[in-house]
DNA sequence: CGCTATAATGACTGATCCGTCAGTTTATTT
DNA sequence: AAATAAACTGACGGATCAGTCATTATAGCG
């Protein structure tokens, strides 16, 4: 076969990734073979490694995939004109996410990676500079919300970015071990957290 | 040899676990071989086995042990006469253990476990249970709380604790993705969290 | 219509690893 | 001190697996 489109690379390069992704998050990531991605996936064993030049490059590039559309929602709430809106749509889409059953299986290979990356530092740089994004984002809506006294003063940016970010991290956790939590109800506590410590009471009157 | 003592069986069993501990924590799960905990306990490779019948039963048995210490702190929370005293000494407690480089290894091998638990049911056993036991501390510390009019009436208890869980899982990550994340400033916020959206204006007086 | 560069293939390998078991050691009992 | 039973040992086997490479297939170009 001669030369093909980067559009016909990219194609192959999903349907390897798909693949994978059902694999690991059906078997994990270690109890995976290459043999199982290749048999899912229907191409040979020696495309893989014309894709991927390792089993481990492969995590790394869904984590990387993960963060596409991550940023994609990061940029939906910055887009917000105000900033308090922004955080609470971002809560908001993130929540969605939580919940939805078409996402199960994206939830659960990104647990698989959260362990990995103590082990790949491949990994662990693919998983960090995801969260990093995310949290800019965060920190970004609140120093503009602190900036127009929608936040309060004392509120340490970086501090409540990493703190939401954790609160959904452990949320996704509790999910994929299939436990039933009353997301509702989480929900409703987590906005009313972040109204009450974080928003001044002109914030709190608007958003009423 | 004789019988021994079940004190020496425990010792035994005590210097395996923490062998693999050391070799779970840095080298993750999957990429330490039982020969490596051999070497790292002085064990033979025959006796592994007669303490534990397959490998994945050591990190369950890593997950139990990890879990005795929280019941014990989940003991100490709940013998507080308070139940709003209870609970930020609960806070207080998770939040030291997650500051503790003594506790570096343990956190790691918790999250590697976290992600084996999507792959064993055993684990996932192990792991979920552990989680139970301190939802019901929170639990039952909400629900006192309320009893006596110190925890608003509209906070659903087990959506609370699964909350501050999930925050600590979240906190727990970040720490050991070697992230600098400003614990003191996370801790200010969490407290102030709880203080505004969990707590009675009763409450929030006394504990001023 | 060949020719060529590129893509795809899949059988194969060297290495690794978990768990076993036949045999050895040693404290206690008789 | 001999017998016994429990604890321990470590070499080994059967199975598996990540990654390779010699070979084949094919799309475009001249």
């Amino acid at each position: 076969m001669p030369k093909i489109s980067q559009a016909q690379k990219d194609a192959r390069r999903q349907q390897i990734l798909a693949a994978a992704a059902r694999c690991f998050s059906r078997d994990g990531f270690h109890a995976t073979t290459t043999a199982d991605i290749v048999r899912e996936s229907g191409v040979s064993q020696g495309t893989l490694y014309l894709y991927f030049t390792t089993k481990d490059e492969i995590v790394a590039a869904l984590a990387d995939d993960r963060h596409q559309g991550d940023a994609f929602l990061n940029a939906l709430a910055e887009a917000e004109h105000d900033p308090v809106q922004g955080l609470l749509l971002l809560i908001e889409l993130y929540g969605r996410g939580l919940a939805d059953p078409k996402r199960r299986e994206a939830r659960r290979v990104g647990v698989q990676g959260w362990g990995e990356a103590l082990r790949s530092p491949t990994i662990l740089a693919s998983v960090t500079q995801g969260q990093a994004a995310v949290r800019r984002a965060i920190v970004h809506l609140v120093e503009r919300g602190q900036a127009s006294g929608l936040v309060r003063a004392d509120v340490v940016p970086e501090a409540a970015a990493r703190t939401l970010i954790a609160l959904f991290q452990g949320l996704v956790l509790q999910t994929t071990w299939g436990e039933r939590l009353d997301l509702e109800a989480c929900g409703r506590l987590i906005r009313e957290m972040i109204r009450s410590a974080i928003l001044t009471d002109q914030a709190r009157a608007e958003t009423r």
